[in-house]
DNA sequence: TTGAAAGCGGTACCAT
DNA sequence: ATGGTACCGCTTTCAA
């Protein structure tokens, strides 16, 4: 029997609504527009036949009439950590809650660079960006197309950009003051590649904090923000001379170097401190008890979030640069 | 000066380029469609213009008028462990690799719900399924629209769903017959809420292990998929009969127990054995080195985008329910 | 090879 | 309060 099997059902349309219903498409349009005189009857038999005939206004017609389109693109990155994927996961249910839903780009750069412009042909109310090393680039982009662009990771000097990022200089500042006072004087650091912009940071906190008590970095290894590469860069750092305090640029690292140090026999933190950044969940577990600056997530999201209903509302409002505070959390490897 | 400030920039469109390049908006649109018929010094000189002016065809008014959306829903559920965000992030590098972009849905069940309302108005070419509890009934909303549907962590027997689900049964039997062979006799369970089906079919093959070798349960605690939940249940079963195995239903719970057995100084495996499921990179580290079933994400992902395609392909094609083999990890924990 | 014109499915502005 | 109609920006006939 014909119909049984339906090849690939037409979407229904206001149109079936509206004969179903015995009214004019502009009546089922007004049924689906809060405040806009209907009948109230007329409305909901409208409603009924639309339940009925399981029909939803097409998000594309009304976008391109000149409606919101709700869309936002989260430019991920690689989410090589459990920070990041915490940080993109907390995103999208922040998104959500403020009835924006978030088209999200992410893998290896490649990939990314060619998802870019084929999302881009979406009309997006803004972009927001995790990324480490493509940000520039996909700034322009949606510079050039006037998307508004909220950058979540480092500070991007552009129009058009408005920025949130946590404090990274103070906390790693407050750390290495924190390990000067408890008699460190050999400070070893694990950061990360050029793009990795809040390594830089996050390393300049540390030397400034180094400085002031008239001591410099003992040694710089360079990671990946992964555990494995806090395992290596410390394995690295231990055939070196000789440090008191191993500070990393993420607690990825960090949980990876004291691995490293417990495969070894070095008693953390009597012979060698361990201390990270972040305060992921993982930092908190009896396992590893780690000493780290809180970078709060739902801090971030919640100051995201607003800039992008801020930004929808008045586009033309002038860019901000919001820092996001940081605070000490001492536990036991320091 | 007028201009300087554009208030918010109206999009450029494809009668802008046309007007620019002097041709017809036709020839524009065509310049953008491979393969169709055009003077190749007048593409040029098109694609020229458009690059200049900033052009980029509207999805939206392509799509309207008939063109694949390219737009795959992820109802993504709260992702409150490690290898839930891990899944959702793999599964989103691979929608990005086979050119979908997915719209995520996320977090509280109140919030997700109403989210679903507002994203099944975009036409999407599938809805992913990674949620617990809701997933029944997107699938039905999705099934009302003729959105196909994938569903990738729990078997849904109903019409136009597709699954991919990992073996947790043979799974966890394998491990039920490891930990026998190990001469563990008295194994506890724990395993989670109604809503997580895995947890329900893992434990059912750990019980058919058991009863081939004329074993039961010795207890069975609730846990949430969490690393904490896990170390609470492990807390609450110690409280109780005695038991030599702890067999977790996942990865996060039995790194959650691991850690509350070394706090109470309990000598893991030489007591108690430990293991979970999933595989996790968490897993592996030698801080925990916990005996798993190896659950792919990465087959879990190509099986998923697979047949994302082949749906969006061939709408009519039978259902499908893909098994994913898992296998047992030996580490030290058993 | 090219341009004109008809839709796609909504919304909003008309009169009525 | 209601129905008719123009239009959003694109793709795709159709005729030239």
């Amino acid at each position: 029997m014909a119909g049984t099997i339906r090849k690939s059902a037409r979407r229904v349309t206001a149109a079936d609504v509206a004969e179903a219903a015995g009214v004019s498409r502009s009546a089922v349009s007004r049924a689906f527009t809060p405040g806009s005189y209907l009948d109230d009857g007329k409305r909901r038999a409208i409603l009924r036949a639309a339940k009925r005939l399981g029909y939803r206004p097409n998000a594309m017609a009304a976008i391109l009439q000149g409606g919101a389109s709700d869309l936002v693109a989260i430019f991920a990155g690689e989410m090589p950590n459990d920070f990041d994927r915490e940080v993109a996961a907390a995103l999208v249910s922040g998104l959500n809650a403020i009835g924006k839903w978030p088209l999200v780009i992410g893998g290896d750069e490649a990939t990314a660079r060619r998802a870019l412009a084929n999302v881009l042909r979406y009309p997006l109310e803004a972009m927001i960006l995790r990324s480490g090393s493509l940000d520039e680039g996909v700034a322009k982009s949606c510079a050039k197309l006037g998307v508004p662009v909220i950058s979540s990771g480092r500070i991007l000097h552009m129009p058009g950009v408005d920025n949130v990022c946590c404090r990274n200089r103070d906390g790693m500042a407050d750390m290495g003051r924190l390990l000067i006072e408890g008699g460190r004087r050999r400070v070893a650091f694990v950061g990360g590649p050029e793009t990795f912009w809040s390594a830089g940071e996050r390393r300049l906190g540390l030397v400034t904090a180094l400085h002031a008590a008239g001591l410099t970095l003992s040694a710089d290894a360079m990671g990946a923000y992964t555990v494995q590469s806090g395992y290596d860069a410390a394995a690295d750092l231990l055939a070196g001379p000789p440090f008191d305090a191993l500070v990393c640029a993420n607690d990825a690292m960090a949980i990876g170097a004291l691995s490293l140090l417990r495969d070894r026999g070095i008693p953390v933190p009597e012979q060698i401190a361990v201390v990270g950044f972040d305060d992921i969940a993982m930092a908190a577990w009896p396992a590893f008890n780690l000493t780290t600056v809180r970078n709060p997530i739902d801090t971030l999201v919640e100051t995201v979030t607003d800039l992008v209903q801020r930004r929808v509302e008045t586009p033309t409002k002038p860019d901000e640069t919001i820092a996001i505070d940081v605070s000490l959390v001492c536990r036991g490897t320091h």
